[in-house]
DNA sequence: AAAAAAG
């Protein structure tokens, strides 16, 4: 239920730990399902985790817009720009959203209120003039429901057409939010439909496919681009404009020609298309770009030292081989894997996905495995299982590193370290923190199992905990089932 | 053959 707070001009209330009744944050779209994970987002580690600064920074004058009362607290910093003075939201009814969105989120999505990134990010997205927005969070931090939410009040429900699009890297990733869009619109009546290639048996050709008149269009890329290019997806009322993961969105070795190619294209359709860019990663090369594509743009970020989930835990293995690493997984993570949760087995390739997948599976063991090359029926039953708790082990390669959200997985496995396609000897820093980012999802625990073999991976791992400075616990041995269970008593799974 | 999307 709502905590309907008058006291909105006040800031965030978490200097004190928030108490049981107000405990549950927004994107936390199902109840905890043991009581475990309910006290796993309790305490003073999900209170100490969303510290929250913020400054407004005008081009002439700055000045500071209190958004708490212990700024030395905090971690995330938010810019902004022009004499707009933004309130952080204590609760959504601070947010001027219509009866039927509010409905929405309490009794669909259950929120009682937002999370830090919502209160900070909610009310720049939603009030006039409306300016883009950079926007950095941590990984399952609710990151998803700040767009979704910004999509569904900008939408003229008299107007039976586009007015809101969202790019996404993945499939799947488009899927789940267009879910999560039509689950918190339950009440609007607002029409939505995700751009991705249909699967084979319902094929349609382009030119028999009516006209979009859906209001939301969530979608990836390629087929954005074809829908607008072949004049099915008309853009000239598109007000908003989202890129989620927004920094692969936009970077060179990502999709930044086809983002940039459809935000021209609304822009040259559009008078004025709000732009917002959300990821929970920035490397300093993107944030440069992304900076200056948009402009008169409000910004969040959050330091990377700060940007490691602390109920996550994260452990090293060193294995004498490759072979070692299987036996790790059948014998350790199979075995205790069995009052966990779910898990998610990181590969780098396709094939190395492939060649584990029959591994495991010639021991007898129940694993499914997801990556590009598989149809995109598989890929959504794939996906569905996984969801409805059916299957227990993922084999995945990055294609779910980012934004996958299944509240279920609290195991991640770094089969491979991601490393940099260009210089294989550097790890791939936002790639790391994504894939541990899918377990601890809204401030459960976790914990993470890096295995390492050989030199090369020492040193990557060595770079990824310089890098981010955080604490890598080694087990010592990776043969040890004693351990690995300490290990994961210490992540507070067992 | 890096993954992803998509042609």
């Amino acid at each position: 239920m709502a905590d309907a707070t008058s006291d909105a001009t006040k800031s965030l209330p978490e200097n004190k730990p928030p108490n049981l009744e107000s405990k549950r944050w927004a994107d936390e779209v199902d109840d905890p399902p043991e009581e475990s994970s309910a006290s796993s987002i309790s305490g003073d580690k999900a209170a100490s985790e969303l510290k929250v600064e913020a400054l407004t920074i005008n081009d002439e004058e700055s000045k500071i817009n209190k958004f708490l009362d212990e700024p030395q607290d905090s971690n995330i910093t938010a810019v902004t720009t022009g004499d707009t003075p933004y309130t952080s939201a204590a609760s959504f009814e601070d947010l001027s959203l219509t009866p039927e969105l509010l409905k929405g989120l309490y009794v669909e999505m259950k929120f009682q209120k937002p999370s830090k990134i919502q209160a900070i990010s909610l009310p720049m997205i939603l009030t006039p003039p409306y300016k883009d927005l950079i926007a950095q969070a941590h990984n399952g931090s609710g990151k998803t429901t700040c767009f979704v939410l910004g999509m569904l009040s900008r939408i003229d429900p008299n107007l039976k057409a586009p007015q809101a699009l969202c790019v996404c890297p993945t499939r799947e990733l488009a899927i789940q939010n267009l879910e999560v869009l039509r689950k918190m619109g339950t009440y609007t009546g607002i029409s939505s439909e995700c751009a991705i290639p249909m699967d084979s048996k319902n094929y349609v050709p382009i030119a028999k496919q009516p006209p979009v008149s859906a209001q939301v269009v969530i979608g990836t890329p390629g087929t954005i681009k074809k829908w607008m290019s072949n004049r099915k997806l008309g853009v000239g009322n598109v007000r908003i404009l989202v890129f989620d993961e927004a920094d692969h969105m936009l970077a060179e070795d990502g999709f930044k020609d086809d983002s940039l190619r459809i935000k021209k294209d609304i822009e040259r359709a559009s008078s004025h298309c709000q732009v917002l860019l959300f990821s929970a990663t920035f490397n300093e090369t993107v944030k440069n770009f992304v900076s200056r594509i948009v402009k008169d743009y409000n910004q969040l970020f959050v330091k990377k030292e700060d940007l490691s989930l602390e109920s996550v835990k994260q452990y090293k293995v060193h294995c004498p081989d490759e072979r070692a690493k299987t036996l790790v997984i059948k014998d350790r993570i199979f075995e205790l894997g069995e009052n966990l949760g779910q898990t998610i087995i990181f590969v780098r390739t396709r094939h190395s996905a492939g060649i584990l997948h029959k591994a495991l599976v010639d021991l007898g063991y129940a694993v499914t495995t997801i990556q590009g090359a598989v149809s995109p029926e598989d890929r959504d039953k794939i996906v569905q299982e996984f969801k409805n708790n059916l299957t227990k082990v993922l084999i995945s390669t990055d294609l779910l590193a980012r934004g996958f959200d299944q509240q279920q997985v609290n195991l991640v496995i770094n089969y491979d370290l991601p490393v940099k396609h260009e210089t294989p000897s550097e790890p791939d820093y936002e790639v790391y923190l994504h894939r541990i980012g899918r377990a601890g999802r809204f401030g459960r625990k976790g914990a993470v199992f890096n295995l390492l073999c050989g030199d090369r991976d020492e040193m990557l791992m060595s770079k990824i905990e310089h890098y981010f400075g955080s604490q890598v616990t080694q087990v010592e041995r990776w043969d040890s089932e004693e351990e690995f269970k300490n290990a994961l008593k210490a992540a507070g799974l067992l």
